[in-house]
DNA sequence: CGGATTATTATCCAAACGTATAATTCGCAG
DNA sequence: CTGCGAATTATACGTTTGGATAATAATCCG
């Protein structure tokens, strides 16, 4: 008497795609509606499979959220590294602003990126593998602006770059959680403008006009 | 056939009382534990009393979580307009400097604090009215901002003035979040320090070093 | 001091959650 | 073309959530 309950067609995908289709769908449903919207079934739902294929590819929804937030602090800090990568060392300045200016454009700021930030922070200070992916991607960009800060060419002192560093930092963090929460509210690089102002009257230094101007994002493929 | 069923022993508050109450114990499981640990059932837990109260005083437990968040924002607002309340008008650097110190000590930087800003943070995309209630303190408090920066004593130039309100709004709240999350990573006043120094070679000026030692919390009763 | 008011408790409900497991169908080896 | 293993779907379970309602006891007021 039941119905014949056709059942839904599916296709075989590779392991590693799958994976990276369901922490994709996982980061878009926190980025729209923070953790609490990325359930089980809207994962699955976005990734366009069933539920029951999350616990098939992950021990558990905590294992794949966990992935996921990896993922988008990974991304920014490489894409912070990528932007320097290839300058050359003996133009400290230019390194620097190139640094800060990669944090004020797409791909690390957009209301997405930030949206997932502010959902997963909260969370850091109960989970702690969230906490240690927290600290280690934020205590290790703040060592590298401290590096490109110690390389400037004036006086050696220790104690002053780590002051400076952690100002710069929170300055930078302050005004990406702005430009990408308001996006609307900044005309088209003010942002980074004001980054690049800010940094260069807290370290003493004048960047080039040339940083300001480099909005655009780098090939990364021929 | 069911047991007797002692009832739970209780006496009546007032309405003021039970309110504020119910709002401080939503406040702090926040603090702790994120929003979702602010269940009805929670909160009735803590503040002492069963969870069909909360519908009593509330009519669901949004409105109660919106009061508990207006509470907080309003809370900061005021503490630091307390700060400047009194100082004379005809030293502008004085006033900008103890607006300023007032976000970096207690009450304004306390980790529980932080947790319930970042907490409801994400939040406000997709609730409209905590995403009104953020908007209005947040830019209330960076139009305050913008006013004593105005107020300095130097040629008018208001378009520097909001960048640079910008610049010093995201300077203070990005070494409030560091401060206030990860408090056994900075020495006494450190933060403050770190942002007067900031926002006074951002702006030009030069802060009094009793701006610096004014750490102390300031008398609200005789 | 007693009856009325209402603050408070106790109980119940439907929905949604993450997880577990059984049933199917796809894709490849032979 | 056929069969077998693995990827995927489907179904079910126990828990927890916010919300609704009825019963009860503390307080107020005459």
């Amino acid at each position: 008497m039941a119905a014949p309950a056709l059942r839904r067609p599916y296709r075989r995908e590779g392991e590693e795609k799958r994976r990276d289709d369901l922490i994709a769908a996982a980061m878009a449903l926190v980025a729209e509606g923070g953790t609490d919207a990325a359930t089980v079934r809207a994962i699955a739902a976005r990734a366009g499979v069933t539920p029951g294929l999350i616990r098939h590819y992950f021990q558990s929804k905590e294992e794949l959220t966990h992935a996921a937030y990896r993922h988008v602090m990974e991304s920014m800090t490489q894409e912070a590294l990528r932007a320097i990568e290839g300058l050359p060392e003996n133009d400290p300045v230019g390194r620097l602003a190139a640094f800060i200016a990669a944090n004020f454009r797409p791909p690390v700021m957009t209301p997405a990126v930030v949206g997932v930030w502010a959902s997963y922070m909260h969370l850091g200070r109960n989970d702690p593998v969230i906490h240690t992916i927290h600290e280690a991607t934020y205590l290790g960009y703040r060592d590298r602006l401290q590096e490109l800060i110690a390389a400037l060419p004036r006086p050696a002192d220790p104690a002053r770059d780590r002051r400076e560093a952690i100002a710069c930092n929170a300055l930078i963090d302050g005004l990406w959680i702005e430009g990408g929460s308001l996006p609307e509210s900044f005309a088209t690089g003010e942002v980074q403008r004001i980054a690049l102002d800010g940094i260069g009257a807290m370290l003493g230094v004048r960047f080039p006009e040339t940083a300001y101007s480099d909005t655009s994002d780098r090939k990364t493929t021929p």
